[in-house]
DNA sequence: GTTGGTGCAAAATCTTTGCATCTGG
DNA sequence: CCAGATGCAAAGATTTTGCACCAAC
């Protein structure tokens, strides 16, 4: 999944935040890349954990994820269901991706590339509010979903 | 705070949906209107109503929420501080607002007014996703504190 | 060898639920 | 009167924490 240099950069990563490089820490970002689609809670992590045969103290998820939140490798997120979720941070992007998310089969679809720039702009322009990063997500109907109904 | 017409639509709203209109629903609803600006998560309504030297039990206050939110007077929300927020529903607006979040000072300011519209129509374009609602959120600092700093 | 990490269990939070009692209609 | 509402306490669910032991560096 990972190739030798980016173990190296990972580990050097983990080095200038402070932090050891682990076995626990390289699993938890496994099960990650394993499943770029999905945004997985903690509880998830713990389930493919366990699918994979790997023994590992749910405690040491939750503090791996908060730490790979502080290195800005994770991302937290919800989908409005009450789960704290994680996606892996993709370094193209300035600010936060957006979400379609839908509300009869449950399926997330990524939206890539920033749509807000103009409009946070014009935010800046009335409100005088500086803006860093944003949360969008649109709740509606798929294509899937909208195929089937007619 | 409510003047008797609006009371007695309320009653009736209660009484369409098929729920008894109380004097604990009521005081909810009291403490909302009473802080409009405010976000206020169901421990903050208990606090309030403490203040007031009302003596409810917190089930309720839950319970309340939940059939406020059914009935569309209110609606739930969150400012990414973990805590499940509940404000009071504008019937102007056609979906939910979106707010301006001051990581400074942790003030929240209201936008009215639907600037998704063109947005919503490009991705029904391109993605092919219908959408009902969304949520929108900027993290950033506010005018004040942006002030404050110079 | 230090310092930080892990695993387990206990604790802390927030929210929901069961049940006896009460109350609006 | 009766269905639904309330209050309390217990149970659930998720997340955090304390501490003994372990591992990275």
């Amino acid at each position: 999944m990972n190739n030798e240099l980016e173990i190296l950069s990972l580990k050097e990563k983990f080095h200038r935040f402070g932090y050891k490089y682990t076995d626990q820490r390289q699993l938890v970002l496994d099960v990650l890349s394993e499943h770029p689609d999905l945004h997985l809670s903690s509880d998830d992590i713990c389930e493919y954990l366990k699918q994979k045969k790997i023994k590992m103290g749910q405690s040491t998820v939750y503090r791996t994820l908060l730490i790979l939140e502080k290195m800005k490798i994770v991302r937290k997120m919800d989908l409005n269901d009450g789960f704290t979720r994680y996606e892996l941070c993709d370094h193209e992007e300035e600010h936060a991706h957006h979400h379609l998310i839908c509300s009869k089969c449950g399926s997330v679809t990524d939206i890539k590339g920033d749509l807000l720039n103009n409009l946070e702009q014009q935010i800046y322009r009335s409100y005088g509010f500086k803006i860093n990063d944003h949360i969008l997500k649109f709740f509606g109907e798929c294509r899937n979903c909208l195929d089937k109904n007619s």
